[in-house]
DNA sequence: CTGTTAGCGCATTCAC
DNA sequence: GTGAATGCGCTAACAG
């Protein structure tokens, strides 16, 4: 069973080829009678319409997004933020017609062939690192492309909440009244280091939404009257809420254990509350807490949090990744103020 | 800035195309000296590597998957199964090199376009019920094609548990020594009924996996001597916690309330909990329960549920769908017996 | 190790 | 409303 072509079809059909490629893109272009002659060839023969491959080459586009997911693939998928982010790049693409193709970055070398081999017309990359290796290779092949959350990248458009306002802004509602507030952190660069260190000991972050969730709680603890020194902030390798129920754990439990936890995930957040539970804590009475993105988890919990849509940020990805229109920058944020932080 | 085409390279190189071609394609079969005149070239013009459409077109493959999702492609990236699912199918598809387009289906008319105009080697579907019209589009296609789930087509393959008897068999934890057993069911069909219904007055249900699942809890119902008449079903539109929750209150208020509900997915108990927790239920000893899948969730609240690995199912998937192997069919499971049942 | 030939399947011209 | 020619950018198959 060979593939069946256009061509064949239109001399089953007796028709040139261009009248059977008619009938597929332009019916209206093509009489009745020669477009059922058409599709009765195909039928006949088993042609299920016009192969993507030369179609994309003729019309040099591929009528597909690329988008870009950091670490495991598994990772993007385990995490509800970068979920509701691709529910809304799927809005537009269904929208559109177009197709979207996800291209994981495992962190080896070959990831940056399967980025230029990718057969797609435009980018979308997830929030990454500075010296992501995979931005300059985007940036070469000079296709329309955005990302998400930074860094700001040359020739790269960038859809983002003003991240450090928004933190300086939440780090307010959690630090209120605290004496000792403490952050639980995402991580500063890939090579994925944990740990629990002062605010003014860490290394500079090459992550931007960290770097700049990290200037806004330092803000905000410094207006309480904190020094960043006397801020303890636990670095998490990953975004789960089990390590941040760990992280928490190691910090309740230490010598001068904090009263306030900035975190910079709901998940993460929601980890800080089972810790705080276990150690006995009553929240926001022993312990404030925030989080980030005011996902379901947020609600139920009563986590004061940083709401945000990263649907709408999706799409707005989608849009300008389909060069439809030069992306925003600067996306709407507000804080959520609940239960979890002191009124 | 025109796009650079490899004979551009290779004319500036001063070597033919196909030393050029086989500098991106066979490096080993090109000598040092050529291969450095080439990339020098490519890197003058901005040539960034072959275009994709065009090799996809001459070797006849795309190296890509599509994976067809059902509805809106939120509600797959809402729902953790689905989610890790595609995370097994992305290991298999990182690890070989190739790329994962997803398809949404919204429901319109154009889902089928799509589906033929998508730039794919080979499909995998995600669970879907008997009538729909994708299957008989992709099966047209004759290309490597694999359902997860169900239902089962010819010419396609299938990987899935044996759901009926999997039913069976957590039906049986759920319903011991039960007097009112009662069900929550995912959809029966596509036009998303919803609704409390005894088991006996069910339409047949389209989607394989509901009616294979409802098949084993009878089965467990009537091994526990209590006719599928007197087994109220509730029939969710969607499967999510929220709906599960709204539909166990339903049950729980009614004039004869069940004293053990066996869900179709661990979000749906999660929702029953939650329902049993407002109406005052203790579980197990007033209302037993069971989910479905061994999710995060189902851990942390003592579910008694069936335990499959999506992720393993999804590679498996892969694998079908690049050629590389038949589906197994019949992936394993297992029953956790936790303590939201009776022991 | 390198080059020549010959299309892959289709849609954009531009005729008629 | 229909058709003939042309080439999109690349690589398999063979020579040399």
């Amino acid at each position: 069973m060979k593939r069946v072509t256009l061509a064949q079809v239109a001399e089953l059909a007796g028709v040139s080829v261009m009248t059977a490629s008619y009938t597929y893109n332009r019916p209206g272009r093509v009489s009745d009678q020669a477009r059922s002659k058409v599709l009765a060839a195909a039928a006949q023969l088993g042609y299920a319409g016009p192969d993507a491959s030369a179609r994309s080459l003729r019309r040099g586009s591929t009528r597909t997004v690329g988008v870009v997911l950091g670490e495991h693939l598994s990772y993007a998928f385990d995490d509800p933020e970068a979920v509701s982010f691709m529910a809304g790049i799927a809005d537009v693409c269904a929208d559109r017609g177009f197709g979207m193709t996800i291209l994981p970055i495992t962190g080896a070398a070959d990831d940056i062939q399967r980025i230029t081999d990718a057969a797609v017309d435009g980018f979308i990359v997830w929030t990454t690192s500075d010296d992501d290796p995979i931005l300059p290779a985007i940036q070469a092949l000079k296709r329309p492309a955005v990302i998400h959350g930074g860094p700001s990248v040359r020739g790269m458009g960038l859809v983002t909440i003003d991240n450090r306002a928004a933190a300086a802004a939440v780090g307010a509602a959690a630090f209120k009244d605290a004496r000792r507030p403490a952050v639980v952190s995402f991580p500063l660069s890939r090579d994925r280091f944990s740990g629990v260190l002062p605010g003014a000991d860490l290394p500079e972050p090459l992550f931007p939404v960290t770097r700049e969730r990290l200037a806004g709680y330092r803000q905000a603890a410094e207006a309480a009257g904190i020094a960043w020194r006397d801020v303890p902030v636990a670095v998490c390798a990953h975004n789960d809420a089990a390590e941040a129920e760990r992280m928490a754990a190691t910090l309740l439990t230490s010598a001068d254990p904090p009263d306030a936890i900035a975190a910079m995930g709901d998940q993460q957040a929601a980890g800080v509350i089972r810790a705080a539970r276990t150690a006995g804590r009553a929240i926001p009475g022993d312990l404030a807490v925030t989080g980030w993105d005011d996902a379901a988890v947020a609600a139920q919990l009563g986590l004061t949090t940083v709401a945000q849509s990263l649907r709408e940020q999706g799409a707005a990805c989608a849009q300008a990744a389909l060069g439809e229109k030069p992306p925003s920058r600067t996306a709407p944020w507000s804080i959520v103020h609940r239960t979890s932080t002191r009124p």
